[in-house]
RNA sequence: GCCGGAGUAGCUCAGCUGGUAGAGCGCCUGUCUUGUAAACAGGGGGUCAGGGGUUCGAGUCCCCUCUCCGGCUCCA
C-alpha cells in the first residue's frame, strides 16, 4: 500500500505507508532532508486545517504537505524557540535541583519557560551566564526531541512522583475539559536528553537548531495569569537561526531604547517626572507648547463639527459617582476625599459631569444632537507597578467628547466620530486599525438594547466603508465600542481614540428632552475620544517619529544662528519676522561657534536652523539648514535624501513664505 | 497591587573585599568673534533617594519606606 501527498507546488508524492515528513523530505531531496524541521500538514477532505507535526509522525493519506525549514519565516522561528524553551528549561533543572517547571511556549520575538525556584532561591540576569552555559551544552550535544504519547493517569502519575505540580495540574484540567464521551486518551510527553517535559509539540529533529539564543529578562508572573495564585519566575529569552539575526535583533531593541519617549522627553526638554507626584508629568515650557498644540488642533476639529466646549470641576460629591455607578465599580481607582465630612471624589472621567450639565436645562429634540467637548483634567489611582511615563499615569487630559443623541441620530453621529478620527490622524503618517467589541458577560441592559447598539456600530463602520476586527465580549460593561488602535515605526500597536455608545448613564441621571410627540425620552449618550489622553499620545507620537516632531508640531521651529555677536542685531529682526509669522522662532546668541550652534539645535531636533551672518544681512535673507524629513515635505529644498539640507543663502521673505506654507 | 532589579552632581556613569566622594558632558566666569554636528582656560555643584540599625568608622553591610526600571495582574 502507498499514500499520496500533494506538495505546494501543486505535485503529488507517492509514499510507503507510514511513511513520515522526514521521509518525504528526503524523498523529495536530501539537502531539504537535511534542513527539514517539520511538517505542515493539512487535510481538507478530512476537515484537519493546517497543522504543524513533527517530522517523526507518520502522515496520512490524501493529505496536503509543506516541508518547514529555517527559510520558512515566523512559524519556523516559531517552532525553535519553543525548543529553546525546552533547552532552557533543561538547563534550569540540572543548575537548580526541586525546581518546579510550569509552562514555556514561544511568543512574538522570542520565548520564556515559568519556574517555581525552591524557597529561598532568587533569579537575576546575573545567573544567565551559567545558565546559557548548560543551554549551550544541550544544543551542541544535539539532542533528540522525542515524543511519546501516553496515558494521561500514566503521565499524571509520573509527573506527581517528580514534584511536578503544576504538570500534575495541567493533566487534570486536559482530562477535564474532555468530554465524557470522547474522553482523552493520551498526552504527549516529549523528552530532549535528560529533560521530558508535558507538551503538545510540535519540536524540530534536535536541539541543535537552536544555536543562536539570548536570554533577555527574568520577571514575575501569575501561575496561568492569576494575580490570586503563586507568582512563578518567567525567564524570557530570544532564538534565531543564525548569530546575525539575533544580533540584528538586538539591534533593533538598542534602536527603540534610542527612541523611549521618557529618554527623549529629557533630552528634548518637553516633561519631566519627580517622586513627589508618581504618575504624573510635569510639562516645560517646550512640552507644554507641542501639548498646545495638540489642544488647539482638537478645538478647531471639534469647532467644525459641531461640538461646544464646555468646562466641568474637578471634584464632585461622591453622591454623583453612587449614579454613574462608578462607586461600586471603579472606588479603588479614584481619589477620594473628606470635604466637611462629605465625601468627594476626584473625576476619573468627564461624563458624569457633561450629564450633570445636560441635567441642568430642558431640552427639546430639536436641541440635539448636544455635543460637548472638554479637554478634561483626570485622575486616576492607578496601582503604582503599572506606571509607565507618558503611557500610564494617575493624571491626564483626555481629549474628551460626549453627544447626546436621539437613538435615530445614533448612527450618523457614530459615523461623524470616525470621520473625525480619521481626520485627527491624518495629520500623523499612522496606519490605523479598528476594532470593534460587543457586549462582554458583565453587562446591564437588555440583550434586545445590546442588539440594537451592536447593529448600529456596525451599520456605521459599513456606511464608512471600513475595515474592522471583531474583539467580541471585549465592550465596555454600559455599551458596544469602536476603538482605534495606531501601529507606529516600530511595529508596535498602541489604543488611541474610542468611540462608546451608552444607554445606561442618562437613564441613571435621568436625562430626557421632549420629543415631537411632546413627551419626555431618554437620550442616548456617545463617548468618543480621538487622541485619548494628550499625555499618551504625545508620548506615542515621540516614538513613533523618533523625537523628530513633524514641523507643526515642533516646540520650536526655526532657530537662527548669528555666524558671530555682530549679526546679533540681525539675527533678533530675523527671528522677529518669523515671529510675526506665527513660526515658533528663537536666536541662539551665546558667543559659540557656528559648529557648535548648529549641533546643539541638532540635537534638540529643531527642523530649521537658519544661519545668518556678513552675507545674509547684506541680502536681508537666511541660509537654511534644515533637517531630512522636513526637507523632503518643503519644495524647491535640495535636500538629497540623505544627510540635511542646505541651500545657499534665500530672500527670509521667501523662507517665511515657504514655511508658512508648511503649517 | 505582585515578583525581580535599581536609585551616587542637571545628564550619562565610575567608586575593588567598609577608611572623610570622582570623570565626561551640561552650568557659571574669562578669553576667543567664530560660516554648517563639540574653541580654550578656570570655577561652582552631591545629607551618595529618605529613615533606622550594625561598626571606632557606612555610598559600600542589615531592616523599613519612597520612587524608578523589566514583567505579571489590571486599565470599568
Amino acid at each position: 500500500m502507498a499514500i499520496h501527498v500533494t506538495l505546494p507546488d501543486g505535485n503529488q508524492l507517492e509514499l510507503p505507508e507510514g511513511a513520515t515528513g522526514a521521509d518525504a523530505a528526503a524523498a523529495i531531496g536530501p539537502g531539504l532532508a537535511r534542513a527539514a524541521l517539520a511538517i505542515e500538514v493539512s487535510h481538507p477532505e478530512a476537515g484537519e486545517g493546517p497543522e504543524v507535526r513533527d517530522l517523526a509522525r507518520p502522515l496520512p493519506d490524501g493529505a496536503h504537505v509543506s516541508i518547514l525549514t529555517s527559510r520558512s519565516g515566523e512559524a519556523a522561528l516559531a517552532l525553535i524557540r519553543h525548543d529553546a524553551a525546552h533547552v532552557l528549561a533543561a538547563a534550569v533543572m540540572e543548575l537548580y535541583p526541586g525546581v518546579k517547571i510550569s509552562i514555556g511556549p514561544a511568543i512574538e520575538d522570542g520565548f520564556y519557560y515559568d519556574f517555581e525556584f525552591p524557597a529561598g532561591t532568587s533569579i537575576s540576569e546575573a545567573e544567565f551566564p551559567a545558565i546559557e552555559e548548560r543551554m549551550r551544552a544541550h544544543v551542541k550535544a544535539a539532542e533528540t526531541f522525542e515524543r511519546e504519547d501516553v496515558a494521561p493517569a500514566q503521565a499524571r502519575e509520573r509527573f506527581l512522583a517528580e514534584g511536578q505540580d503544576y504538570k500534575v495540574e495541567l493533566i487534570d484540567d486536559l482530562v477535564a475539559a474532555a468530554s465524557a464521551e470522547d474522553p482523552l486518551q493520551t498526552v504527549s510527553l516529549y523528552t530532549n536528553g535528560p529533560f521530558t517535559d508535558l507538551c503538545r509539540g510540535p519540536h524540530a529533529p534536535s536541539t541543535s537548531t537552536v544555536s543562536a539564543f539570548k536570554l533577555r529578562s527574568v520577571a514575575g508572573a501569575y501561575w496561568r495569569g492569576d494575580s490570586d495564585r503563586t507568582m512563578l519566575t518567567r525567564i524570557y529569552g530570544t532564538a534565531f537561526f543564525s548569530k546575525s539575526d539575533l544580533a540584528e535583533h538586538l539591534e533593533r531593541i538598542e534602536q527603540a531604547k534610542e527612541r523611549d519617549h521618557r529618554k527623549l522627553g529629557r533630552e528634548l526638554g518637553l516633561f519631566t517626572f519627580s517622586d513627589v507626584s508618581p504618575g504624573a508629568a510635569f510639562w516645560l515650557p517646550a512640552g507644554t507648547g507641542v501639548f498646545n498644540a495638540l489642544v488647539a488642533m482638537s478645538r478647531r476639529m471639534g469647532a467644525e463639527r459641531g461640538y461646544s466646549e464646555v468646562k466641568t470641576p474637578q471634584i464632585f460629591d461622591a453622591e454623583l459617582w453612587r449614579t454613574s455607578g462608578h462607586w461600586g465599580k471603579y472606588r479603588e481607582n479614584m481619589f477620594t476625599l473628606t470635604v466637611e465630612e462629605r465625601e468627594m471624589a476626584v473625576k476619573p472621567m468627564n461624563c458624569p459631569g457633561h450629564c450633570q450639565l445636560f441635567a441642568s436645562t430642558r431640552h427639546s429634540y430639536r436641541d440635539l444632537p448636544l455635543r460637548y467637548s472638554e479637554p478634561g483634567l483626570l485622575h486616576r489611582n492607578e496601582p503604582s507597578g503599572v506606571l509607565h511615563g507618558l503611557l500610564r499615569v494617575r493624571h491626564f487630559a483626555q481629549d474628551d467628547g460626549h453627544i447626546f443623541c436621539t437613538e435615530e441620530q445614533v448612527q450618523d453621529e457614530v459615523r461623524g466620530c470616525l470621520e473625525m478620527a480619521f481626520a485627527t490622524y491624518a495629520m500623523f503618517d499612522f496606519d490605523v486599525r479598528l476594532e470593534l467589541s460587543t457586549r462582554p458577560e458583565q453587562r446591564i441592559g437588555d440583550d434586545e438594547l445590546w442588539d440594537r447598539a451592536e447593529r448600529k456600530l456596525t451599520e456605521a463602520l459599513a456606511e464608512a466603508g471600513l475595515e474592522y476586527d471583531l474583539n467580541p465580549g471585549d465592550g465596555a460593561f454600559y455599551g458596544p465600542k469602536i476603538d482605534m488602535h495606531m501601529t507606529d515605526s516600530l511595529g508596535r500597536s498602541w489604543q488611541l481614540g474610542t468611540v462608546q455608545l451608552d444607554y445606561q448613564m442618562p437613564a441613571r441621571f435621568g436625562l430626557q428632552y421632549t420629543g415631537a410627540d411632546n413627551h419626555e425620552h431618554t437620550p442616548v449618550m456617545i463617548h468618543r475620544a480621538m487622541f485619548g489622553s494628550y499625555e499618551r499620545f504625545i508620548g506615542i507620537l515621540l516614538e513613533h517619529y523618533g523625537g523628530e516632531l513633524p514641523l507643526w508640531l515642533a516646540p520650536v521651529q526655526a532657530i537662527v544662528l548669528p555666524v558671530s555677536d555682530r549679526f546679533a542685531g540681525y539675527a533678533q529682526t530675523v527671528c522677529e519676522q518669523l515671529s510675526d509669522g506665527s513660526v515658533r522662532t528663537e536666536v541662539d546668541a551665546r558667543s559659540e561657534s557656528v559648529g557648535r550652534k548648529i549641533r546643539d539645535a541638532e540635537l534638540r531636533k529643531i527642523p530649521y536652523m537658519l544661519v545668518v551672518g556678513e552675507r545674509e544681512q547684506a541680502e536681508n535673507a537666511v541660509s537654511v539648514r534644515a533637517r531630512p524629513a522636513v526637507a523632503a515635505e518643503r519644495e524647491g529644498a535640495s535636500g538629497n535624501g540623505s544627510g540635511p539640507a542646505q541651500d545657499g543663502a534665500i530672500p527670509l521673505a521667501e523662507f517665511i513664505r515657504d514655511v508658512r506654507g508648511q503649517l
